[in-house]
DNA sequence: TTAGATGCAAAGGGTTTGCAACGTC
DNA sequence: GACGTTGCAAACCCTTTGCATCTAA
């Protein structure tokens, strides 16, 4: 893989942000430094870095992928009424990973967390 | 809402698979009851299914929606290998949520929780 | 009778891809 | 110089929607 200048900057942005952005949104961010790069080159770039596991996809419900630069093990809380995505810790323990492996016969290897609730902003706006 | 045929069989074929289908699964199976049944009919009468609460749409991944006609307290376990989705029973605690809410500041209303690994026969085929 | 549901086909919208030009290594 | 990458635009594919017609209540 080539340190290209688009994948220096898709990256860059990715990781100095937490608000888990779409793919479009990246790439009005990345046109302020390469006001060239296409919206195709954003789409290979973050699937090259999705492959290599420095960027992780996140499919919270509505249409449009979100990206997480700093992939770790943590989930995501998102609220449903602004969308906003926020990190959590995760809190789901190996008892629990066992337990669904013993009751589906699946051999578990990772899991998929996400909260939905209501973020502090929302819910001051409109308690 | 009116109870047309359309949203009978839908609902009928939803209840009566555990294999989490896409739309246009549910559409072929229509089409041998009704003949005559739109894919469009088929995404409305699901959408409006779900707004009822008696189908709960999915996001696994995958760029097609699946859809369980059996919600209820009950997470998913998709296979890496063949996509197989699998019903497994809520692992998850209060006290788990408790600490969400804590540690976020957002307002806990539900979770969604998907078990990532390898289904029996993709791991019998393939060990 | 009539408001809501359907079938059809076209439009939407996010994502992917073919291809010639480009830029790393 | 070779080959992976890019920009562009068109193609893709799942899903939604407008409209005339139909049908459940």
């Amino acid at each position: 893989m080539r340190n290209t200048k688009q994948r220096q900057v898709v990256l860059d942005i990715l990781r100095n942000t937490d608000t888990h952005p779409t793919a479009d949104w990246v790439y009005e961010q990345a046109r302020k430094v390469l006001p060239n790069i296409s919206l195709g080159t954003v789409y290979r770039v973050l699937g090259r870095l999705q492959e290599e596991g420095l960027v992780v996809q996140l499919d919270v419900g509505s249409r449009k992928s979100r990206f997480d630069g700093k992939p770790g093990q943590h989930q995501h809380i998102v609220c449903e009424r602004c969308g906003r995505v926020a990190d959590v810790p995760d809190v789901i323990d190996h008892i629990a990973s066992e337990r669904v492996q013993n009751l589906t016969g699946y051999r578990v290897h990772a899991h998929r967390v996400e909260w939905i609730g209501v973020c502090p902003e929302c819910h001051n706006a409109q308690p």
